[in-house]
DNA sequence: CGTTTACTTGAATGCTCTCAACCAGCGTGG
DNA sequence: CCACGCTGGTTGAGAGCATTCAAGTAAACG
């Protein structure tokens, strides 16, 4: 067989297209757009896990979690691709090598989360709202996506401020406070990093987390030709 | 060769037996006692990233890692083995089964990390510190640590102010305010809980994201006897 | 004993949230 | 074409939450 990926689809904007609780027979790759795992509490509050850019498994680890413990929902229009668990069995079974790379794609996700708990837990608003822009840029930047120091980012306020455990009001305000250190400029969907140095110390942002070998395009990439 | 285990050790108290920056050439199991993943900012805080108990393996991510993005400390004196990663890489290459059960346990590391995101972004503190006394109580009971609903907790609220992303002293309150709504009991290292179903509630506790399969026990067990 | 570590509490400060209002851009229907 | 309603961004104000500083208590230890 030609690929380890069996179809393609068109998501449309803000739809949640895996839920909390969904027992997945398939594994999906987002191919364009952006998207966000996402929790919700019974008293309605909704919480981020992750942002997902072009290139990103948004659900590798329910191949072998079974159930999920958590959506995701599509930020901007989506395009995905999508590898059947039985698929992914078999090439654990017969690709040690390509199930290693799978393996430390999920890992990287789990990187990402303790960064973002520790921007939770211990770092101030605007170097919480700075680090994310620094993982942003850094992981756009792998996928082609940044121009300079410029990137687009069509997500809103109160999407960010859910990825964030903020509210929109003071995220608001953190990204003034980003503006008026001269760190940023923002304007619609346009995000430019001013001061990348300054912005760095500030969050304390250290990119050795994400692994910057490219992993995720490796990994399609594998599994694109008739290897499999 | 009889298990994939190299040797056990013992580790003081207090003591970071795993630093971030280090590339540890083996994976460690803890066998007894507790830890703690840490990461330190430069302004001196500390964030805890999971909370270790007997049975799990602190750094099995560091295999295909590589490089540690954080540390481990021993919360109090542990006993631990380890395997050499030549013989996970061995395990990828002739055991699947073992191998999926292994990027299973580092599964769930994710998912209790995705837990701890909903706690920080979107609890309030008591629900915060009701959630890992739950997290906690469950994960005990599966390795036979508990006693009912009680179970010993030898760790200071200081740490534990660190495990939950706040200040000592608030950590202190939310206690405080768990005993007053008689949800639970706190003296020395004892633990009750008091009201299970209350503390569900209060936390929006859902156990489900912990695999309650005895994932960890099983693969110590495949690991130890002669099948490797 | 005297010292140390951990827990607890009070008080003041500062951070973050909610509520509320206003503005700008955009698409729609009259 | 324009008025209208909608969504998203921005700001102010007040209330509530969480932090820090400081002090006091209690148990553990040499």
């Amino acid at each position: 067989m030609a690929s380890a990926f069996s179809g393609t689809r068109e998501i449309p904007h803000d739809r949640e297209f895996i839920r909390e609780g969904d027992l997945p027979q398939a594994s999906t790759l987002l191919l364009s757009g952006f998207a966000a795992r996402s929790k919700e509490l019974s008293n309605g509050k909704r919480q981020f896990l992750t942002i997902h850019v072009k290139g990103d498994f948004v659900d590798l680890h329910s191949f072998l979690l079974k159930k999920m413990d958590h959506g995701v929902v599509a930020l901007t229009r989506c395009r995905i691709a999508w590898v059947p668990h039985e698929k992914l069995k078999e090439i654990t079974e017969r690709f040690p090598n390509l199930t290693r790379q799978l393996w430390l794609s999920t890992l990287i996700d789990a990187a990402i989360h303790r960064e973002w708990l520790v921007s939770f837990g211990r770092r101030s608003s605007l170097a919480n709202v700075g680090h994310l822009l620094c993982e942003l840029y850094i992981r756009l930047s792998v996928v082609g996506e940044t121009d300079g120091f410029q990137f687009r980012l069509p997500i809103t306020q109160g999407e960010l401020a859910d990825a964030r455990g903020m509210s929109v009001v003071h995220l608001n305000r953190a990204i003034k406070g980003l503006r008026e250190l001269g760190l940023i400029s923002w304007l619609g969907e346009k995000v430019e990093i001013k001061d990348w140095q300054g912005l760095v110390e500030l969050a304390d942002f250290d990119a050795s987390y994400l692994r910057l070998e490219r992993v995720n395009e490796d990994l399609a990439e594998q599994m694109k030709p008739s290897s499999i």
